[in-house]
DNA sequence: ATAAAATTAAGAGATAATACCTATTTCATT
DNA sequence: AATGAAATAGGTATTATCTCTTAATTTTAT
């Protein structure tokens, strides 16, 4: 037999955690398995244990830049990183897209299939789930041909904020509201409709 | 030592399903634990095995309609109920408050609330996550205030139509429409805002 | 330093959702 | 058969959102 694998499961959820820890003792038997439940100590540990493999949930409080914290482990270690979901949230798909991420799996989805990703990653293979990547073909919400002062208002109109309401709190004339509503409108081909950029908005970003 | 508890944990996420298992086996010594991954297979195990617990998911298929199924099980078999949900589901905390359920947890929640949970039910006590209590104070809405005619106009908008498309639909004018909009308006206190109807829809309906 | 992009904001008109009132018809219950 | 609740629908007015144009200012990049 070989080295035992260092493997690092950071979830927040403490029987998520409990459930993916017990998975992966049952699948990889010479395994040495390292528990973080935040992100804070997920990074602390990464460099501290420098784990063959790091599993880490993507809604993790204190690790909400996915992207530059994930940079920083992937640059300096060769730690293998695999994402689980539990939801299917169009805005962290498109984040995560443009990363070169080893594989990521729904958590709903079966033991069976995280113990394939498991091994696929272990053999120098990326693996992503089916679902997933339909799932982003479909749902490719590119972001970026937002302007920051149009990802503002959306932001804000999440957070059912009129355009009065935009207008005072960005100091600015509702009139330019108006304008950045207007150009959002047609960078997105809603139809003519009132309030398409409302049900738009309330659709396609998560609130709170 | 007494005889052993039988434990049935029905979820049909099957890594939600091991972490539970796991904690309950680390909790509670003498247990035997059934597994169900659906909550078709739910009610077959719980007839079959008559458990002293029956762990659900609140949001498991074929297991939908909660309160019908939820009384078949609590009548016929002495088995306590425990709730777990992973989701703040408004609508889900009205059906499940007005009946009367052992316990319920969410599953965010941490290992020791829900063996605090355990061994409160087999006390014979009953057992509801401090915020869960708070959140069902906050957000229950009593649909029941609403006519039929009402409830068809809340879904629909909720199906993001306007009010001519509801008239369409419906075969009335869409002053008839626009007077059931201003009635339930009235009833749920809507500040006098344009869109409060159709902000209150979307968060206060599940989609879909 | 200059061009390009983004932000700002005005004018002017259309439509949808709301506020509020009134009034008739339909339906269930006593 | 009568009473009340619910559903129907008309009027009139206000406001928010959206459509579209134009243009000055500020920021960013080459």
């Amino acid at each position: 037999m070989s080295k035992p694998l260092n493997i690092l499961v950071a979830d927040d959820h403490p029987i998520l955690l409990e459930g993916i820890v017990s998975v992966i003792e049952k699948e990889i038997k010479n395994s040495i398995i390292y528990k973080a439940s935040n992100g804070a100590e997920a990074l602390q540990k990464v460099f501290e244990i420098k784990p063959d493999i790091t599993i880490l949930d993507i809604e993790m409080p204190l690790l909400n830049g996915v992207e530059k914290k994930k940079k920083i482990i992937s640059s300096n270690l060769k730690t293998k990183i695999i994402f689980l979901t539990l939801h299917k949230d169009k805005n962290l798909f498109n984040e995560i897209n443009a990363l070169n991420i080893d594989g990521y799996v729904l958590k709903e989805f079966s033991i069976k299939e995280i113990a394939l990703c498991l091994n696929s990653v272990l053999d120098g293979e990326k693996y992503y789930s089916e679902e997933i990547e339909q799932f982003i073909e479909k749902n490719n919400i590119d972001f970026s041909i937002f302007t920051k002062a149009e990802m503002n208002i959306i932001k804000l109109i999440s957070k059912e904020k009129t355009t009065k309401d935009i207008a005072e709190m960005l100091f600015i004339s509702s009139k330019t509201v108006d304008a950045h509503r207007y150009n959002i409108c047609k960078k997105l081909n809603l139809k003519p409709e009132k309030n398409s950029l409302l049900k738009w908005v309330f659709q396609n970003t998560s609130r709170f």
